[in-house]
DNA sequence: AGGATCGTCTGTGCAGCACCAACTATTTAT
DNA sequence: ATAAATAGTTGGTGCTGCACAGACGATCCT
């Protein structure tokens, strides 16, 4: 099904060990990349970068509690704060009170809020092609495939902060 | 108001609309997680994460002018200066002026830089695990792949640099 | 000779973000 | 019941990455 790196035939001196093949500088590089072009892609449409982030999460994750986003997007929880406000102030999220735990807030994406997200997804198809330009569709989904598994899995030792959303431990 | 129909060509798909995947949230997010943790890891070496794009860049691109480093990394070129600095501080570049034209500085890795980065790339290792844990290795290999294969792309409005690289316009 | 280009240096300003402190509302433990 | 912990909010501070502008020397191209 995934085949297509067809071409790790040719193994010569200098770099034959996949092992080192680390992924984190070209990921921040793309990333900078993508995100250049996003942001005047998304400056008519109200958002920026990291509110699309933060909705993205909230699509694939459901209701959350804000600390539970502040683990998952690995940000101080007092930002988030701010973040929610931008997007509640547009109607794209709500908070509502969670009914086991008053203190806490379910925040969840609302139809406009999903809405936007397409919007905003379709406005970023000409930054994508810049970017991604030298991968064939099929090979763009693949990517999209595999940086949505990665992106979500909790971060964390595990246990602790699946607890708070999960009751399983 | 925008319906937005799949266009159906994949069968079985779990998610509603392909055309809509937009992996530069996720690139963000993954890229945000990745950073974070590298920066600890990358500390001890004398490295930050942008100094091991700027390394990956000049190893993946051979010889380059600083201008060209600024347009592949889509940072100002007074910030290049800094950043080729401290690199070249610790001997990891070098800046050897060219000889067809000579105001330019071809920079080119070092072998001490290479070594670095091996020894950088190797470091992240951990980092790496905990980010995309959630594939398997093969996996990992592809998503190498594929992020070298489009951050090896020069960025541009299409036509234009690519004619200055080429021929025909 | 004159203008354009590459690199360098300096300085300015803004934005993202971590961190701290204080406060409220609520839950949990003693 | 009282104390302590937790979720969220607000305000403030400071660091850092980065774009942008101005000025300069060196070099190339007419």
């Amino acid at each position: 099904m995934f085949h297509l790196v067809g071409r790790l035939g040719h193994m010569s001196a200098p770099s034959p060990d996949p092992s080192e093949h680390r992924s984190g500088a070209l990921l921040d590089h793309l990333a900078r990349r993508m995100r250049l072009r996003s942001e005047s892609v998304l400056a008519p449409l109200g958002l920026r970068p990291r509110h699309l982030v933060a909705l993205t999460v909230l699509r694939a994750g459901g209701g959350t509690s804000q600390q539970a986003l502040a683990t998952i997007l690995e940000m101080d929880s007092t930002n988030i704060v701010g973040l929610l406000n931008d997007l509640e102030a547009e109607q794209l999220i709500e908070r509502r009170r969670s009914p086991e735990d008053r203190r806490r807030h379910v925040v969840e994406l609302t139809e406009d809020g999903a809405k936007r997200l397409s919007e905003a997804e379709c406005a970023l198809a000409g930054a994508e092609d810049e970017v991604l330009g030298a991968l064939a569709p099929s090979e763009r989904e693949t990517l999209y495939e595999l940086l949505r598994r990665a992106s979500a899995t909790t971060p964390v030792n595990c246990t602790e902060a699946i607890c708070a959303a999960d009751e399983t431990c």
